[in-house]
DNA sequence: TACTCATTTCGTCTTTTAACGAAATGTATA
DNA sequence: TATACATTTCGTTAAAAGACGAAATGAGTA
């Protein structure tokens, strides 16, 4: 039971559900999904290891870029099954439709100028 | 999306989990609830009050006394899939089997008699 | 009407969660 | 080796959630 109720408490957020939603399309950067939640990054990489240590997302590191994804199958065959009927709900959502305009300008943007407007807004 | 999150806020949760599913095989009074959870009378309320206000619960006055119930289809289709999905997965939990055991108990009790001993315990 | 009693509402306390910035980490590059 | 920089970890603060007991509510009964 702990195991599901972790998988829901994860989802069960709306930042969360939306990073999650990012990623129905293919793996994003960190520094994608910071832009596209309008979040600080230490706030985004918690999110993300929530997520991670739910078993709902993947992630692997190439040089300095760290990128997100969802698992192809998930060990246990039920999370998929939900996975799969939530992912119609939130495809019929309007608010999610607006987001994931979002999410695809950012597939298309340039990642090398995307995470230095994150670092200059630090300062 | 607020209300799928509403849905997955009231389920993400272990007592709010094993109330709901506790209902699986048929209503329950309020004070058969307060017993199989082992809480305090106004949290247990509180927490059908979640459940009832994302829609996963109904409630009938008879008397002194409130039952709760799963309605018998949600109005949105896609709850019933997504309680389908985790009815099957709750069927084959270890934790919620033993609980269920003690829900079955409380069935079969009298019901006059637990609301008193909840009273007396009160005091 | 007054009383009993199951349930809910209210107020309070404690714990958990989400946000941020500063500092740490670790990879790539000058 | 030193530096730049994306990401994570840590510490702190503010808001939300969960627990309880006391009091309110509202239906049945004496």
């Amino acid at each position: 039971m702990n195991e599901l109720i972790n998988i829901m408490k994860a989802l069960a957020e709306p930042v969360r559900l939306r990073a999650w939603y990012a990623l129905r399309e293919g793996e994003l950067c960190v520094c994608q999904l910071i832009t596209v939640l309008g979040l600080a990054p230490s706030t985004v990489s918690k999110h993300l290891s929530i997520l991670h240590q739910a078993g709902l997302v993947q992630s692997r590191q190439a040089g300095k870029w760290v990128y997100y994804r969802l698992p192809r199958t998930h060990e246990k065959g039920y999370v998929d099954n939900i996975q799969r009927e939530l992912f119609n709900v939130l495809d019929e959502d309007v608010a999610l439709n607006e987001f994931n305009k979002k999410v695809m300008q950012v597939r298309k943007g340039n990642m090398e100028e995307l995470c230095r407007t994150i670092t200059r807004k630090r300062r």
